[in-house]
DNA sequence: GACTCCCGTGAACGGCGTTCAACATAGCGG
DNA sequence: CCGCTATGTTGAACGCCGTTCACGGGAGTC
């Protein structure tokens, strides 16, 4: 049976992803390197690319639970609570906020890494971002009731994009040290503009 | 005198940020290579380290032309005509996507450079920032003219923050394949409902 | 014409991701 | 319990990268 090698096999993969998340998030993406990692490891350099195809796709796995971390935080930011729908959007937009900024490295890792060359976008990828659209377009539906759905889809995707924006840039160092509670402000006053009945 | 060898040297660093911006816009920053540079600019690659401390600020010296052009894109966007201010805002808003559209790598490389490593941000880029800045704090003082100066200047980085987040991932291909009228719709979605009068 | 200084040159260096021939080991039929 | 094979592991080696530096040649000076 092949139990004994998968097992050691899915082990080595475990810990592979937990030292590389470890790294990217103590030094960034662009700092990972393969010695290092089979040090941290305790196995050869070879032995990585028995796991994985190359480091991308190592980067890849980290990515793939950074997301999902990312996921159930906005998530749990108002699950089980009535809030209503405008708040909502800021309550969610500032949980992608603080995620951010606790866990810069691993978020910008998100983006950082370049997958257009070869191959498709991950299923799961794909998934994690249609739940976040979803809780976006629930409560613009509620707000604009009288909306078509493809104005709610542009509107919802135009938001998340300007909430990255705003976090993206607002984290950047060089541009400005914005403090996270001005951040927030930014945040809410487009939201509130935006999501306001005129 | 040393003219003869300044004018060299000058002559020698215009081409090599010809060729630099000409490899960025073809290949991207990240496929910049002092090899290929030499051979295209027709030195030796000692030679491009002698008006260059590093790569990187090779680099940087093409940014900083990106940066002035798309500067000056902006501006002559609604220069010498007479318009609302909230055109105004929707107007330099797809010039930038536009440019963006048009440059994508050279756009790119303006935020994939890594600056914060050593040196200090540099006098021109914080100049062309504030000039950008400007350019929207303008109209936003036209259209909410009792909000106080601070509120003015946090919007106008919000906005500012909202519509690169909406151009750089309405441009990247892996979330999704935004054509450029639906993004010129995003932007002028968010722009309406943010600027429209409660 | 000789001397000096400076700058372009490209081979060399250290570090990187990735590969692969050599080696170790686990599973298995006898 | 013993070979035999097949699979997993290893780390030296490869090719490419940015960057450096000892060398050689050409310009400026007397």
């Amino acid at each position: 049976m092949a139990s004994k090698a998968e097992e050691r096999r899915n082990a080595l993969r475990a810990t592979l992803i937990e030292k590389a998340e470890a790294r990217i998030a103590s030094d960034g993406l662009d700092q990972l390197r393969a010695r290092d990692l089979a040090k941290d490891a305790g196995c050869s350099v070879g032995a990585i690319y028995n796991v994985f195809g190359d480091l991308n796709e190592l980067a890849m796995a980290v990515n793939a639970r950074t997301f999902q971390r990312l996921g159930s935080t906005v998530t749990a930011s108002f699950a089980g609570k009535t809030i209503p729908p405008r708040d909502r959007l800021v309550i969610m937009s500032h949980a992608y906020l603080h995620f951010a900024e606790e866990h810069t490295l691993l978020w910008r890792a998100l983006f950082d890494l370049k997958m257009s060359s070869d191959m498709a976008v991950p299923q799961w990828y794909l998934a994690e971002l249609q739940a976040v659209f979803a809780h976006i377009a629930g409560p613009l539906a509620e707000i604009f009731p009288d909306w078509q759905p493809e104005k709610i889809g542009l509107m919802t995707r135009a938001l998340f994009s300007a909430v990255h924006g705003i976090v993206l840039l607002g984290l950047e160092k060089r541009i400005s040290a914005v403090p996270l509670d001005q951040i927030e402000s930014m945040i809410a006053l487009v939201l509130a503009n935006v999501t306001s009945s005129k």
